[in-house]
RNA sequence: GAGGGUAUAGCUCAGUUGGUUUAGAGCGCUUGCUUGACAGGCAAGAGGUCGGCAGUUCGAGUCUGCCUAUCCUCACCA
């Protein structure tokens, strides 16, 4: 059969992945064999594949195709979560399209139209997954919303209520006038932004004399009830007792003394708006002060603003500065750099609101995650983010729960004038409003069921327990739970992963995975965060049609160590691609091949094939510790390296018959194994060209994949075998550096001579391994001689001397300065070996082995001085 | 304000409990190679006193302290 030079993805990817899922490799149903299990972070049901899914999904795969071609039970949990605000943001924007406002709709309706646009634009990107060559079992896909999951939410709800670790509390919270509903601390940024200091004159009631405040935000001074100062601050001790005039509105404050007051900052005065910052309702707590709230739940100032009523906060900023000025009273405006809150979702400015909201109490439920971390029962990979854990959780603060939205797990509470019953239904939590307040004659409409839904990470945080559906299937749970591993970005650590662990310990008395595999964050080559503003992110789908899955799926890994930053550059998944190339022209040459039976293995072979089993040992050892440890760039490259540069370019030019001669059965078998094998280590990676090749190389009985292929054995490599290769190897590299600088052909056989050593007799006296150079070095002869020869080109390889007899005018005085500087470098590593056993701590100290090898160097290095002075004493005048 | 990370080749990074011929890879760079797998390729080569200083040790890129640079997390900021 005839096939392209090049490797096309597109003709086999759709192939094979609906191969592997017919014949069922992805599913997994609890049996005999050890379990090997992942959740994965259930991207935001609106969300289309982008870098950072596609980095952390491309891990997960690897993972699971690993453990799956060890002989695991593996099982990827796939899904979406049901993102409250940006689900409901698209919803809303989407009927308002149609013209239809949401306060038009009732909460019913609107959840239709909702799940309607669920079912329809919903999870997209597990479709976009299967094109990476994602190996989820499908059959188990998850939503946060669905039946199961949303059981286990309410579930827990009323679990933490009962047990005292959930409460209802007024609070400074921070509000999303955009999306009109509460945020938690995780959920908003605090960014240095550019802004501006206003200082503003409050008269003092009943006297001409002022005092200035400094406030970024002067349409908040309609909420003013008190002016601050320091007690200690000397300019305003004659003030103490009297009151200030609010600005605009005329309101007499008292000027109050409070040690939180900077004397150093701005002019040491401070107006306090208890309702409109965290700092000034803690001010407004300890005076006694009132709460006047100006500001609206969609940022507009309200009634009690008394003027530019229903204008946005940001314009009334620009009014009532405009108002100041003309009343005399802005005294000036600075430049100012201040940290300023938005929203991680929609973006705008964070409202400091005082309202009434749920809250999981945090301290109550923390120890063990923290304890089990701490003592890497959860191993962290890499370990630094036990730091940032550990000082999250040891300050940790009160999670508010609770969102002002209807697309969510609606809270499961029920109030009866000022109590509150919490239930998994409207009908237990009747039955316990009967009970507590003695009135049989209450009926459900009597009670008012919580407006608010429940913030998606109260779903998500239970996603390892629920997408097993843990809480009603303890059988199922137990073969896959703790899970192996989570992976992940480290930018959701304490919003998910943390949260996951307290809450496997909370419900299950159990670690809800084993490790946690932090991935780096995806930037462009100027270290930019990826993003849809700066434009800086290629579009998934494209990278995967330009390079292959395969291409993509390397580009993502070679360069992605775990924790750290991930510097994209589309020039790695072209280095994928070439690599697919490089095994598809392996496979070329290969199928080329015309085997004789008849043939006997030349004796070249026959070592090559002993020097290539050590090889593979070597790299097989080297590829599981670096599993182990979740270094899989490393892993990757040491493979990358084993195929292209041990296999490509070393072993098959070993093997490759003469053009056009057959070649014996044995050479051939070994040639197609080793192709199988690097098939089957590779495939994690790269499944779908692995899985091409594996097919093409030779018959394959039914069922008989790549992708559950036996994992190739482990033998033990020959270290004196990898030793006499290497010496092969750089005498080989010699003479084509002498064929490259004197203009010698590939054609041109060369005859060699070696100077008599321990080195070069044992070379010369294994027939098969003076083959195997004369076939890569294309030399013709190897002889060995007592003194270096003379005429010819010489070298230095190992510790020995070789001459390369050809008949060219050799640059002796180039030669000898190379000499020179390379004699020189010679006795420098000697002195240095030689001061070090002189010393006779070192000999007595040190162990045996590192004695006996700095023996062995300054042996070594003495033999090579000895040639390169021989050679210098023919050469050099 | 509190805590943490990083510093190795032009770039991006490895370097595992201190000892392996006095530092590795990929990319980039230089030179040479088109008739037999692959120019999306092959071969060869140049390039680093491991941020600085001090210390521990027989021995430090690796451990400790200080300094410098840089990045991050949390909290605060009228």
């Amino acid at each position: 059969m005839e096939l392209s030079t090049r490797f096309n993805p597109a003709d086999v990817e759709d192939k094979w992945y609906s191969h592997w899922e017919s014949k069922g490799y992805f599913h997994s149903e609890p049996d005999d064999r050890e379990a090997y299990s992942i959740v994965i972070p259930p991207p935001n049901v609106t969300g289309v594949l982008h870098m950072g899914h596609m980095l952390n999904n491309t891990i997960q795969d690897i993972l699971i195709r690993k453990a799956r071609i060890e002989g695991k039970n593996t099982c990827w949990v796939p899904g979406t979560d049901h993102a409250s605000i940006a689900t409901e943001a698209k919803v809303v924007r989407m009927l308002r399209e149609k013209g239809i406002k949401k306060s038009d709709l009732t909460r019913e309706k609107f959840l239709e139209y909702a799940w309607e646009w669920k079912e329809k634009y919903g999870g997209i990107i597990l479709q976009q997954l299967r094109k990476l060559g994602a190996s989820c079992d499908w059959e188990r896909t998850s939503f946060t919303m669905d039946e199961v999951r949303s059981d286990g939410v309410l579930k827990v709800f009323v679990d933490l209520y009962n047990s005292g670790k959930l409460y209802r509390g007024l609070r400074m919270v921070n509000w999303d006038p955009e999306a009109k509903t509460v945020l938690s601390n995780e959920e908003v940024l605090h960014n240095d932004e550019n802004a501006k200091l206003y200082y503003v004159k409050y008269m003092i009631e009943g006297s001409d004399e002022f005092l200035t405040v400094a406030t970024k935000r002067p349409e908040t001074i309609m909420g003013d009830t008190a002016v601050a100062v320091n007690p200690k601050d000397e300019r305003y001790k004659h003030l103490e007792g009297k009151r200030a005039i609010v600005p605009l509105i005329n309101r007499s404050v008292p000027i109050i003394q409070d040690d939180y007051v900077d004397v150093e900052f701005g002019t040491g005065a401070l107006k306090v708006t208890p309702a409109h910052d965290p700092n000034d309702y803690d001010i407004g707590q300890r005076h006694n002060l009132e709460v006047i709230a100006t500001i609206n739940e969609d940022g507009r100032l309200n009634e009690k603003a008394q003027i530019h009523v229903g204008e946005d906060r940001f314009e009334a900023r620009k009014t009532v500065t405009n108002d100041l000025e003309e009343a005399g009273l802005l005294v000036k405006v600075e430049e100012y750099v201040t940290s300023i809150v938005r929203s991680e979702r929609t973006n705008s400015v964070v409202e400091p609101m005082l309202s009434l909201q749920w809250y999981v109490d945090m301290k109550k439920i923390v120890d063990p995650a923290l304890e089990n971390v701490l003592n890497n029962t959860v191993q962290f990979f890499p370990e630094k983010f036990k730091n940032t854990y550990r000082h999250w959780m040891e300050n940790i603060r009160d999670w508010c729960i609770s969102r002002q939205l209807w697309w969510g797990h609606r809270i499961p509470a029920w109030y009866y004038g000022e109590e509150v019953f919490v239930a998994l239904t409207a009908e237990d939590a009747l039955t316990q409003a009967q009970e507590k307040l003695n009135k049989p004659e209450l009926t459900i409409d009597d009670l008012k069921q919580d407006e608010d839904v429940l913030d998606t990470w109260f779903s998500s945080w239970l996603w390892p327990i629920t997408v097993f559906d843990g809480f009603n299937d303890p059988e199922t749970l137990k073969y896959y739970y703790p899970t192996n591993v989570l992976v992940t970005g480290w930018d959701i650590i304490f919003l998910w992963v943390a949260r996951m662990i307290m809450a496997g310990y909370e419900w299950e008395n159990e670690k809800p995975f084993h490790h946690v595999y932090f991935t780096g964050m995806v930037r462009d080559k100027q270290r930019r965060k990826m993003s849809k503003s700066l434009g800086n992110s290629p579009d998934a789908l494209e990278l995967l049609e330009k390079f292959g899955a395969d291409g993509v799926r390397f580009g993502m890994l070679s360069c992605s160590p775990a924790g750290g930053d991930l510097l994209f550059d589309e020039k790695l998944c072209d280095q994928g691609k070439n690599f697919c190339n490089k095994l598809w022209s392996a496979l070329n040459l290969i199928k080329g091949w015309t085997v004789d039976d008849s043939l006997p293995i030349p004796a070249a072979n026959q070592k090559a094939i002993e020097w290539f089993h050590s090889v593979k040992a070597s790299t097989i050892d080297a590829v599981e510790k670096n599993f182990k440890e979740y270094r899989l760039s490393e892993a990757l490259i040491s493979l990358y390296s084993f195929a292209w540069n041990d296999y490509c370019s070393w072993f098959l030019e070993m093997m490759k018959p003469d053009y056009q001669k057959p070649i014996d059965p044995v050479s051939y078998q070994a040639t197609v194994d080793f192709l199988s094998d690097i098939c089957t280590l590779l495939h994690p990676f790269m499944p779908f060209v692995t899985e091409e090749i594996w097919h093409l190389l030779k018959e394959r009985s039914e069922g008989e994949d790549c992708i559950v292929s036996q994992p190739p054995g482990t033998e033990t490599s020959d270290e004196h075998l990898l030793a006499q290769f290497k010496l092969i190897k750089d005498i080989t590299s010699n003479v084509r550096d002498i064929r490259n600088k004197n203009g010698l052909k590939k054609k041109e056989l060369l005859d060699l001579m070696a100077v008599k050593s321990d080195e070069t007799e044992a070379l010369v006296s294994d027939k098969g391994l003076v083959d195997v150079l004369k076939k890569i070095a294309f030399v013709n002869s190897l002889d060995l001689s007592d003194t270096a020869p003379d005429g010819g080109i010489a070298f230095i390889s190992g510790k020995s001397a070789f001459n390369v007899m050809v008949e060219v005018k050799v640059d002796a005085e180039a030669e000898c300065a190379k000499l020179k500087a390379d004699l020189e470098h010679q006795l420098k590593f000697v002195a240095g070996v030689e001061k070090k056993l002189a010393n006779e701590r070192f000999v007595n100290n040190a162990p045996e082995q590192v004695v006996q090898l700095e023996h062995k160097k300054l042996a070594d290095g003495k033999a090579r001085i000895e040639q390169i002075e021989a050679r210098m004493a023919q050469i050099c005048g």
